[in-house]
DNA sequence: CCTTTCTATTTGTCTGACTATATCCGAGAG
DNA sequence: CTCTCGGATATAGTCAGACAAATAGAAAGG
């Protein structure tokens, strides 16, 4: 007989992302971040599932699950005789948005986190020009009623991070790329989430509609120079911000 | 009584990719591949657990976890009541490696295709130049050793391909950047696997040698304009190829 | 007509058994 | 002494059937 209660121990407080409630989610989680925050190296090979779900007070199946969706994204492999292993960081599938999620509730590395900005400074300015080639008018609408939005609300409430949210996807719709689409938005939601801590730390540390409205204007005027030049602007601002919330030089 | 025999039905077949052999792998290819490929809509909801498991005569356990594997995927979203939907493609992580491999499976949309290119176009180019300025003399050391085993088996062979897969990896590598290298490498991967299609076609359509060496000495001169525009080239003629084996003028 | 309650369906979780597979090690052949 | 082969063994993989939880949709009530 064991004791029923607190299942999956500390990993109970999974909320946001894939699976929320749900037990085999909650498990992933805790042990993405796990892994993703370098608790379990590379190589390690990880207590065999009997154990692992009893520790946890979870059935194995749903141990299994958890399993299943770390070796979906890349993190772990499995093998009957050997057992499961963390794989190499290069098989990580780094792009998954819930592994990005778990990468950023740990503080990720300087060093990942430069990268992720050099790739954004390479990807989204390419975007917005091709955004201001392929634009329709309906989505130029959208477009300008979720700055507007956004302007009214400020990104200090949930409707104006909202709005800018909405005003980055409908550029990214517009480029009519799908597997571009798919890589913006997913760094997009996990650097804003970044973003949230920065609003709490200091106020607003600029303003960033100018630089907004810039993008906005090129991409009416079907100028994907333009586009690219004042995206890059706005990239650039995001990673000051991002770096000040990070370094704790304040 | 249940038969036995033939379990997964027409899914065995699976080898490559996540999960060779394991039955919730190639429950989870197969029906992955009928998503993407369209056979199951958007918003489309699958048939439930207990009949979809009697019908491929395997455990509910099996089949489940195959479904975890999707939704780790973006592919499905499971809700009890509801059931499992196919979700919308915007939720689709298209860059996953495996999400490739299953398009691939199923000739591509051409506008993807086209999509993927433009976004390789993007990415690679840049990715040659941050290598050129980065680079260590092993990381060189390795591509040149690359370039001449690719020269000498050529890329019918599997040693020839396996060396250009060095040394575009080993390109990545020099990038010093995680989620650059993670990105590339996937969609590379899945490309190349298109490209093999190429070969059986049509013969080798062009010497790629010239241009791939172009790329080296840039990356090795440290001239990352250089190096951008040579990669720029590669990436357009592997374009072109794919695009004579997709198109069926011949 | 709106709100609340109930019910039925589906996923989620649990248990415990058996199977398949790969690693490791020891015995036998060379 | 070394190498090869085969079996022991630990582990993930699969199976079966039961029960729990959640929720969309219907029914009852205001």
């Amino acid at each position: 007989m064991k004791k029923k209660s607190d299942p999956v121990g500390a990993a109970e407080t999974a909320r946001s992302g894939g699976n929320p409630g749900r037990i085999h989610g909650a498990i992933a989680r805790t042990l993405g971040i796990a892994i993703v925050s370098g608790q379990h190296q590379p190589g390690e090979i990880l207590t065999n599932e009997i154990e692992s779900s009893e520790l946890l007070n979870v059935s194995r199946s749903a141990y299994r699950e958890a399993v299943r969706i770390l070796a979906a994204k890349g993190l772990v492999e499995s093998r009957p005789k050997t057992g499961t292993r963390v794989s190499a960081k290069a098989r990580w599938n780094l792009l998954d948005p819930e592994v990005l999620a778990w990468l950023f509730e740990s503080e990720p590395s300087e060093d990942f986190l430069r990268g992720l900005f050099e790739l954004r400074m390479i990807v989204e300015p390419a975007a917005a020009a091709l955004a201001a080639e392929r634009r329709d008018e309906g989505q130029l609408e959208r477009m300008r009623q979720a700055l507007i939005e956004m302007q009214q609300q400020t990104l200090a409430t949930e409707a104006g991070q909202a709005a800018d949210r909405d005003f980055h996807d409908t550029v990214l719709e517009a480029t009519d790329n799908a597997a571009l689409f798919t890589l913006s938005s997913s760094i997009g939601a996990a650097v804003r989430w970044t973003t949230i801590f920065k609003q709490r730390k200091r106020e607003l540390p600029r303003d960033p509609m100018p630089d907004h409205w810039k993008v906005f204007d090129a991409i009416a005027a079907r100028r994907p120079d333009a586009a690219k030049a004042a995206m890059e602007r706005l990239v650039g601002l995001a990673l000051d911000d991002t770096r000040a919330s990070i370094d704790p030089k304040d």
